[in-house]
DNA sequence: TGTTAAAAGTTGCATTTGTAACCATCAAGA
DNA sequence: TCTTGATGGTTACAAATGCAACTTTTAACA
């Protein structure tokens, strides 16, 4: 592997960095909606999508599909509990674990977030072409997927 | 303005979710590189590098250049002045602010984790063709100037 | 000169997060 | 049945961060 010294080597140019401050950059306006219009954290968000988009399931399954470390999902499911978004039914078969599902109002609030999400990406994609957006994401998933 | 219903919008399509899932990826490799070998945390390193780069120059000065808060800007360098990285330098001019400035150990740290740091880059970006990387740097930019 | 305002950093407190230890329940086997 | 180990989830504690308040020093100006 050959190395170059780098002398000119800027961290605006470095990937990590240029990664995090397009990312903190991209949250900040959507936080604001989930933050102001629901007192919720970006945890609590992303358990209510996936609770809304896939159905009633336990905290270890959101686990699974999510990535999120469990003690983030049980502070964030209290969150949501003590909101009034989710109820927790107890299953007879394992006590141990509990079906998590949304209620009226943590439906209407999956709605509308994720109406606003999808306005709001549109929003920050708006000034890409077709072709960008598509190498943006492809990049983006590959990185990730690490 | 049009709204879809979005009945498909999924989060791993959402651009601010993309956006976070890579950058904490990307940063993850390089954090084991100053954390382990050097005990540094993100900030400590970011501003070790502006200083490494860019020379002596006062907190001021570098929350100028890399938009990072003074109170984490204070707490890093401290963090760097007990390792011995860093030195301030009073003015006498102005008492209030001192001048910040690598020790010959902060150098070569500096040195060092800027080739690792080039050395990551690549290996992050060796998967996209040329074209790919100049489009995701471009997008990136774009979106963090916002 | 004396008062007020601004600037440079620092510190305290409350919030968020990560790690590890923990409790309760269940499954499997001796 | 009793013990051992795994699983689901929670809690305790420490580290990291953001925000606001604060100290010291400088600048402005009446």
């Amino acid at each position: 592997m050959t190395h170059s010294d780098d002398p000119d080597f800027d961290l605006a140019d470095f990937l990590p960095y240029l990664l995090n401050q397009a990312a903190e950059a991209a949250s900040l306006g959507f936080q604001n909606i989930y933050r102001n219009d629901y007192g919720m954290l970006r945890t609590e968000w992303r358990i209510l999508f996936h609770l809304g988009r896939y159905g009633d399931m336990t905290a270890t399954e959101i686990g699974k599909r999510s990535l999120i470390h469990k003690t983030k999902i049980s502070r964030a499911v209290t969150a949501l509990e003590e909101k009034r978004f989710l109820m927790r039914r107890d299953f007879d078969s394992d006590r141990r674990s509990a079906s998590l599902s949304l209620t009226a109002a943590g439906r209407t609030a999956y709605r509308k977030l994720t109406k606003q999400a999808a306005d709001y990406d549109r929003s920050l994609a708006r000034t890409f072409s077709a072709e960008e957006q598509a190498v943006l994401r492809k990049c983006l998933r590959q990185l990730a997927a690490r």
